[in-house]
DNA sequence: ACCGTGACGTGTC
DNA sequence: TGACACGCCACGG
């Protein structure tokens, strides 16, 4: 990823990011060097149903689906990842570990 | 230019 | 992964 804009890299990212797993802010931050992982929450902002990037496939280092809410209310995250393998209790990631992506380990 | 705020992380209890 | 505190960076008002 040589882009310019950390935001490019991060939409990069989660665009990989394999149906059925997830990955988490700090992981995407540590992998493209950011200093906080709230950056690429930021990033996630911009995201919210404008990009094409599957952003409910990213959660916070509990598992938690954070942005739940900034989401698709009628269309919940944990509905997607449910569809897609993912099993999520509570808005929360079960087998966390299990369907845990990291880019760095693909890269 | 200052301040508040936000989809977080890590350390500690 | 219960809760609390601190750090961190970018953006809007």
């Amino acid at each position: 990823m040589a882009a310019g804009n950390v935001f490019e890299d991060i939409y990069e990212v989660v665009c990989l990011i394999p149906e059925g797993r997830v990955t988490s802010y700090g992981a995407i931050a540590r992998y493209l060097g950011i200093k906080s992982a709230r950056m690429v929450g930021w990033a996630m902002n911009g995201l919210t149903g404008e990009k094409n990037v599957p952003a409910h496939r990213v959660v916070n280092s509990a598992g938690i689906l954070s942005g739940a809410s900034a989401f698709h209310p009628e269309n919940p995250m944990h509905k997607r990842l449910e569809a897609e393998g993912v099993t999520v209790k509570d808005n929360k990631v079960q087998n966390f570990k299990t369907v845990f992506w990291d880019p760095a380990a693909e890269l």
